[in-house]
RNA sequence: GCGGACGUGGCGAAAUGGUAGACGCAGCAGACUUAAAAUCUGCUAUCCGAAAUGGGUGUGCGGGUUCGAGUCCCGCCGUCCGCACCA
């Protein structure tokens, strides 16, 4: 006798177990079918998996699964982004070495993954911090070095003068370093940088191409690939100060060079070091420049200050005119040429500029109202209108004017037309233990020489300490003491590790092939790639998502692979949020320590009153997190697996709550109670009007997975549910009830199973096929047909399906409720739309 | 500051420019039960109305295009995300 309730307990494990010894989920490098790449993006092992992840796998899960019953061989893997800065903060706290915590990470994270019963192909698992994925890394590294897409400049960090060392942005905060609650400083550095910009223009065109990303992904790349065109071109100094004649500046709007009435300089900037030398003030202001972080948000928040240098500058178009020369804190020497022009009516930040140091703001664009050459308000215009004031080119619009003044510049020798980035070179140089080793020597003879690829990986040293803040390899006694590869003198090794954004940059490719001795087979990386479905969060849409293309033309340029784009389709992910509860004293309180009282809620242990906040992010400080763990154990994984699916769509944030779950329980159970049912039910009979609602349900819910859809695609599964609850006994019936539990299979995968077992099933219903649809049970012969007079509803009528236009009409004048509605009202017109509606205009 | 998105019942939402609110949750009423749980049946945007297979209103706010707008366009407001060393 079959138990009358599902026991996922025990059903659960069962499966989980099938599944992996007959290893249904490892893919077939060999196989003839066509192939899918399903890839959800790699998790940091925190320790814990929490809901983001289990909604993330949850999905890739089952669009993976689907994709198999369709007949595709799937690839779908994973593995752990296991480098990073929380390995060294637990080494720091816990006194536990990262390696050590990370693998135990690892192992739990696995086991709780395990639990959900993902269909992944384990046996391809991978972890960046183990030599044998790192060391292909230092090797590909060294194949763009050698490709010479690799090179070392000086740039800026986030330095905490107290504790002597580099902070991540994450670790400054409101301008302090974390630990030390030190003034934060910049400072300095000489770092390895990738050349990204050699790419900019592709990386840029490349978007266009890619249908099966999101708009707003696609969109926010471009903007921060920010391709500009302009013209750049330099200002006479009105006297060279020692080699340096002019100042050299870039800007997209040249259109304004009539309203210019400043230049700026960086701190940084090569005139500006010239001066501090002779200009203690300026020297002072300069190192002042200094304080604080490197966050764009922070430059462009922090309050604009300018030193007056005393310089002048001649107008390239009236040598009469001198422009004063300041410095200023919110010019950077990364972007451009380090110098900018202010025009300050048409630019806010050069408005506030020039407001705040009593500078001449001269109207060179007219809104289409004011022409006056006299600015009064604090508001820059920077909409599009006529030049005004501005000699030759009066009275062109902004973009003629562009055009003109950059012809001009060109004609006359002092400037040329400019395309410029806003995307910057990608400095991985990290002063950190936990990362991939930079397989660099540097030799005072030989200068920077890669390691000889026989001698990789090079290991990360297991004896460090991290009692002193920084760079515990640079505090090593041995490590970075060996001999120059090339001239064999005693050099230094490169102390600095990779960015972790490089580890996530080719995992993909490591996972369709890992061969022992290089990163990948590229004849077996073809075969997979490029990643058919990627799904992640929305945060990772710019910078890994941009590494990674940027990653995969890199090592097309040099020949090691021969596609430029990973990810043919992207998915990104809305959170999983939670409502927040606060004590009476502010402090915020977990979901475990508060119940509802009535309609009030209140802390279970003494009773006293409770504030719900706002639905947010599950975040450790708000205390809204909820364990998967102990709700797996309670309610089963398919149960939290329907849940993570239902309701709401996979882009918008997810909302935890006890009654969403218990919901999808009793769903669960509701499945069960027709499965059972199916051994003594009738298979005599039809019913048409449930086959359709079959045959609609398993092509509506292909649909909606295959369009990542899984709430509507839930909603379906519940409207042949209803149906199948109300329905008589029939053949259509049992045929239904069958067919659901393949249909539900991705979702809801060890019930799946176990019904499959009970039908008499003798193979994996993860082996059965998708049940095929009858496209003539797809359409409806009848149709319900809206009839509106002057756009409002007024009546509806049921018809047959492609009823033609004048029968309609005839049947909606013919409706009493119509001819009320008119009141005897001249018709205008009546639009018939076929099977839709009839609208009367009166 | 810059860039991007989102805004529909008590809640999560659905809706090729064509009947707004499918489906789920919560709630209410009832059935079953000694009782509870589970399960089943019905109702559930809002206002007017005793009710109606009555009518009005209604998709953040203000305009516009259209026979017809949640959907398209313009301008606001609010919320969230990203900003290069968090992953």
């Amino acid at each position: 006798m079959t138990d009358q309730r599902f026991n996922p307990l025990a059903a659960d494990k069962r499966w989980q177990k099938r599944w992996a010894e007959s290893r249904v989920f490892e893919a077939d490098d060999a196989s003839s079918k066509p192939r899918s790449y399903v890839l959800e993006m790699f998790p940091y092992p925190s320790g814990r998996i929490h809901m983001g992840h289990v909604r993330n796998y949850t999905m890739g899960d089952v669009l993976a699964r689907f994709r198999r019953m369709q007949g595709f061989e799937v690839l779908h893997p994973m593995g752990w982004d296991a480098f990073g800065m929380p390995a060294e903060n637990a080494a720091m706290e816990k006194k536990v070495h990262p390696g050590e915590w990370t693998r135990a990470n690892i192992a739990s994270m696995r086991s709780q993954l395990k639990t959900l019963g993902f269909a992944f192909d384990w046996s391809r698992e991978l972890a960046t911090c183990d030599p044998e994925y790192y060391g292909q890394e230092q090797a590909l590294f060294i194949d763009l070095f050698e490709g010479g897409l690799v090179y070392r400049k000086e740039s800026a960090v986030n330095w905490d003068p107290v504790d002597m060392t580099v902070l991540a942005n994450e670790q400054v905060i409101d301008g302090k370093g974390w630990r030390s609650g030190a003034q934060v400083e910049k400072r300095k550095l000489s770092q390895w940088f990738l050349k990204i910009t050699d790419f900019a223009e592709d990386l840029l065109a490349g978007l266009g191409d890619l249908k099966g990303w999101p708009e707003k992904v696609r969109l926010m790349q471009e903007n921060w690939i920010g391709k500009s065109q302009g013209l750049q071109f330099h200002f006479p100094l009105a006297e060279a100060q020692g080699d340096i004649a002019s100042v050299e500046v870039f800007s997209t709007r040249p259109d304004t060079i009539f309203g210019a009435s400043f230049v700026a300089l960086a701190a940084d900037h090569p005139l500006t070091q010239t001066l501090a030398g002779q200009n203690e003030a300026l020297a002072a202001f300069a190192e002042q420049c200094k304080a604080g972080g490197t966050t764009a948000a922070e430059l462009e928040t922090m309050e604009k200050k300018g030193f007056d240098t005393g310089l002048t500058v001649t107008h390239p178009l009236d040598p009469d005119w001198q422009l004063p020369v300041y410095v200023a804190n919110f010019v950077l020497m990364d972007y451009g040429t380090g110098a900018v022009f202010g025009v300050p009516a048409h630019d806010q930040r050069d408005l506030d500029f020039a407001r705040k140091y009593d500078l001449p703001v001269k109207r060179v664009v007219s809104d289409g109202e004011e022409t006056a050459a006299d600015y009064a308000s604090n508001e820059a215009y920077t909409g599009p209108g006529k030049i005004v004031n501005s000699a030759f080119l009066d009275g062109m619009t902004v973009e003629a004017a562009q055009q003109t003044v950059i012809d001009r510049a060109q004609s006359e020798g002092w400037g040329k037309a400019q395309t410029t980035w806003r995307l910057r070179d990608w400095g991985v140089s990290r002063q950190r233990y936990w990362g991939t080793p930079i397989p660099i020597i540097h030799c005072d003879d030989c200068g920077p020489v890669p390691v000889p690829k026989e001698q990789l990986p090079v290991v990360l040293p297991e004896d460090i300490d991290f009692e002193t803040p920084g760079n515990p390899l640079e505090r090593h006694a041995t490590w970075k003491h060996i001999d120059c590869p090339k001239c064999s003198k005693a050099a230094r090794r490169e102390t600095d590790t990779l960015d972790t954004f490089v580890d996530s940059s080719w995992y993909f490719l490591r996972f369709a092939s890992q061969p022992d001795d290089r990163p990948f087979d590229p004849e077996v990386v073809k075969q997979w790639l490029p990643v058919t479905q990627y799904i992640g969060g929305v945060e990772h849409a710019i910078l890994h998502l941009l590494y990674a293309r940027f990653w995969t033309r890199a090592l097309a340029s040099i020949g090691k692979l021969d596609f430029a784009e990973p990810f043919e389709s992207l998915f990104t992910q809305g959170m999983v949020t939670h409502e927040t509860y606060k004590h009476g004293d502010g402090s915020w309180l977990s979901p475990d320590e508060v119940e509802k009282n009535g309609a009030d809620w209140a802390v279970i242990s003494d009773g006293s009153p409770v504030t719900t906040g706002r639905v947010e992010k599950m975040s450790k400080s708000k205390k809204n997190v909820v364990d998967p763990d102990p709700i797996i154990e309670q309610y089963g994984a398919d149960a939290v697996r329907f849940f993570m699916l239902s309701d709401s769509p996979p882009e918008r944030d997810l909302p935890w709550s006890e009654a969403g779950i218990e919901g999808s329980w009793r769903f669960v159970q509701r499945l069960w109670r027709l499965f059972i049912a199916v051994t003594d039910s009738s298979d005599e009979g039809e019913d048409k009007t449930l086959r359709r609602k079959l045959h609609q349900t398993v092509a509506g819910v292909a649909a909606d997975i295959e369009a990542l859809s899984f709430n509507k695609a839930v909603a379906k599964v519940f409207e042949l549910v209803n149906l199948i609850e109300k329905s008589q006994p029939s053949g259509d019936r049992t045929a239904a009830i069958k067919s659901l539990a393949r249909i539900v299979a991705p979702m809801v995968p060890h019930i799946a199973e176990e019904a499959w077992a009970l039908f008499g099933e003798n193979d994996l219903v993860a082996n059965a096929s998708w049940p095929k649809v009858d496209e003539s049970l797809l359409v409806d012969d009848e149709v319900t047909i809206a009839i509106q007079v002057r756009g409002k509803l007024r009546d509806t009528i049921t018809v047959a399906k492609g009823s033609n236009k004048e029968h309609l009409e005839e049947l909606a004048l013919a409706s009493e409720k119509v001819q009320r509605s008119l009141d005897g009202a001249e018709i205008k017109k009546v639009i018939v739309v076929p099977d839709r509606l009839v609208n009367i205009v009166i």
